[in-house]
DNA sequence: GCTTGTTCTGAACACACGTTCAGATACACA
DNA sequence: TGTGTATCTGAACGTGTGTTCAGAACAAGC
């Protein structure tokens, strides 16, 4: 009773991570209880305050590390030469990440509200990064005369919640697979942006 | 101590079930407690269980309740003569509807899950029935001739998660006023059915 | 003024919560 | 093989949870 064979940090930590973001995103942060986490990942509730100080500490490390990795993949993604080929690339990138991790993607717009105020608003302000990037090239095509806008933050504001929205429906052995359901909705935000 | 002067049903149902909204809304359901609801309403605890059986049945009722009100006000808007038309009636109403409500929505997006089965169920029923209203707009479109898109249903899902997103952002305090913001959301509207 | 039904209080129930910590065991390295 | 550190258990802490219910005070109609 006490330290048990096998166990370290590098599998533990881990396996502590996403047994909390599979149950925050399936019961809500506030439902799930730390033995319920503890339980998933076969350990006593102890043992998860050597990896987070408090449960709090936890949601906010789940949706920081979303939030970082989501930024960074966009970062690293290659962009297109003209407004309407970023859009593009946007439209296709959004979709595909998201639908590669729903779970974060759910607690990222559902829990904010069970953070402090300092934590949320460390997390609204890369929420606001990432939607700026989406404006930025909004603004360009418009500039460039190839979109027909009048209000890019709004504009931007509209299609996330658009792209986002496919999560709620898809279904990865649906009628329909990823690169089509990216191609419609591409085909949705080109007519919309009046490109 | 016992029943005090001036309780009456009629004020103090729609008492509990305003604070029960308010609260759900801003913290969740499984973050606020049935004495948090009693203090708002200015009452023990004991009280609340003359208007629900349980926790669980209060929050159905508010969803529920959302949803019809939701749907017979649509029942009761005036529709129009064509396709186009209609859509137009369909983006206005669901915009002043959801900024008039903005808690009720905020639940029905969030706290679905907190609900048995069977409840679960009878409000997709009802969420099902609205999304088929404008998946019909759009069908009839496309058999007109006037709407350029292939899927119906995807479209309808895309719409409606646009959008409700409005509540996300809308201040009624910011520098557009409503029907200012309902009018750049039927351009996109307008524009990404190819219309 | 009395009676009947409505509405609420106050206390209690059993259980679950997040968090802490001393002690025990396993691992890593000398 | 022995020593120090990393990791986990088991139990406990105080507090809060949803729910129940007997009894008390009010309202309404006669």
């Amino acid at each position: 009773m006490a330290r048990t064979t096998g166990s370290h940090s590098e599998i533990t930590g881990p396996r502590i991570r996403e047994a909390a973001l599979r149950l925050f995103a399936k019961h809500g942060y506030a439902a799930v209880s730390m033995r319920q986490i503890a339980r998933e990942v076969g350990v006593q509730v102890g043992a998860l305050y050597n990896y987070t100080p408090d449960k709090q500490a936890l949601l906010f490390s789940l949706l920081q590390g979303h939030m970082d990795e989501l930024l960074a993949a966009w970062e690293a993604e290659p962009r297109g030469a003209d407004p309407l080929a970023r859009l593009e690339s946007f439209v296709r990138f959004h979709i595909r990440f998201n639908l590669a991790r729903p779970e974060a993607i759910f607690i990222s717009y559902m829990e904010l509200r069970n953070l402090e105020p300092a934590p949320f608003a460390a997390i609204e302000s890369l929420r606001k990064t990432y939607e700026q990037e989406l404006e930025a090239i909004l603004a360009q095509g418009r500039d460039a005369g190839v979109f027909q806008l009048d209000e890019p933050r709004i504009t931007a504001f509209a299609l996330i919640a658009m792209l986002t929205g496919v999560n709620t429906w898809y279904r990865a052995d649906g009628r329909l697979s990823e690169p089509e359901v990216a191609s419609l909705y591409w085909d949705m935000t080109r007519r919309a942006v009046g490109a």
